[in-house]
DNA sequence: CACTAATGTCATAATTCTGTAACTTTTCCC
DNA sequence: GGGAAAAGTTACAGAATTATGACATTAGTG
């Protein structure tokens, strides 16, 4: 079985040295950085397995290294976060990292929490993976029924996901008005067009992270709307 | 491309006739039951693409027919319901049913109606089939987050809904308290059974079909929960 | 530009969902 | 069986979600 990889990204040595150390005598294969533009470099070139990051660091803080993370990867994050820092802690949750733990902290309870989140993602026998859709600066995660949109997630109400869920199953083609309003609301609502303006409304609004950039859900007049396919790049 | 079959399921001759006259025109490949029972039969031997199925039928009537299909079958299902039959064509619904269509109908709209269903269920791209987990007499929708429990379809919230798939997508193995925890709630509640046990009471009420059946997620005391992995039973 | 139809947004009240705490039942030892 | 610990259930208040109707904006046409 291949190794497990994990990324320790921390300006502080001591901290690095000490981990690694530990990790590697737990059976894990070991990769560091010393600032998040480092990290950010060594995950994308290494695809690590998951990613340990401390908060607090020089040059780009953890929380920004996060951010820049997830614009193109789901690799599982747990933070390290000084006590106190409860703001931090917080906002690197809704960025999309999996677990926290507080600093000073017992590596035998790192060791743990790794394992925990190993084996939400190897074994899963019916999770198709990572269930995730790219589309822009917007993913979506099919699993969770979020949406990461320029890097924060965002969640979604069960109304606003079956909307979302249906137009991007079906992205490259126009979804007719009644064919929302049936597959969503029911066939009672076949012809409610109004509440499929509401929502459609307040999805946009959540999917949006800059408000100059196009659309993802495109109007089609008198007909419905449509998600265009992703032109494949790569 | 093969075919698209339908089961056409109704007592009055004269409508199988319309209707099968109607669907072949259309470029259908058409098949009959006059009642429930060879209706049950047909769904099961032959496995058509769609069912359309009169509400109003002697010997086994068309929701006690919905009932037991959606026990083996997801086959998209629409309805025929007379008019001011209002709480028939909701249970309908209820039981799974796709659509539904008010007696009298025009024929046209019929074949709108299959073909909505028929582009759903065909290329759907990113959508992998049918997402269908079966567990005795409950089957779990991950596309919907629904439950079927005993041929009822039953909505999940949100909460409830992450707690289940955590488990179903681990089923066979042991879930600790602070797994689930960590999962449904995030790391902040890691500690916090009794929310837990709160919610798991909840799930459990819901799936529950006959109070008598064995419980389908499974105690283990002082570690956590399990729903074991059904048995290989074709 | 003016007019209209279509689309988009906002405010709100009713409903549903959720976390907490109190309480009840079950399980497991001795 | 008695008692304690664990698990399960219920009630409730605050929070979030939802459908609806009113209002605002945009697009298209002459």
């Amino acid at each position: 079985m291949k190794q497990f990889r994990i990324l320790v990204v921390d300006d502080e040595k001591r901290i690095v040295n000490f981990l690694t150390s530990k990790l590697k005598a737990s059976g894990y294969e070991v990769l560091t950085a010393s600032d998040g533009v480092k990290g950010l470099e060594q995950a994308q070139a290494q695809e690590p397995d998951l990613i340990v990051l401390d908060l607090l660091m020089p040059k780009m803080n953890g929380l920004e290294m996060l951010k820049e993370l997830r614009s193109f990867s789901a690799v599982p994050v747990i933070i390290l976060t000084a006590k106190g820092e409860d703001a931090d802690r917080i906002k690197g949750l809704q960025l999309g990292a999996d677990d926290y733990l507080p600093k000073p902290f017992n590596p035998d309870e790192l060791v743990a929490r790794i394992e925990a989140i190993r084996r939400r993602i190897q074994p899963t026998p019916k999770d198709k993976g990572a269930e995730l859709l790219r589309m822009g600066d917007v993913t979506i995660d099919f699993n969770k029924h979020e949406v990461l949109v320029g890097g924060e997630s965002k969640y979604l109400t069960r109304t606003e996901w079956l909307l979302l869920s249906q137009l991007a199953n079906n992205a490259g083609r126009l979804m007719l008005y009644e064919e929302l309003l049936t597959r969503v609301w029911g066939p009672e609502y076949r012809d409610d067009i109004q509440i499929l303006r509401t929502w459609l409304s307040r999805l946009r609004r959540k999917l949006q992270s800059d408000p100059q950039s196009p659309q993802l859900i495109r109007t089609i007049p008198k007909a419905g709307y449509i998600i265009d396919r992703p032109q494949d790049q790569g």
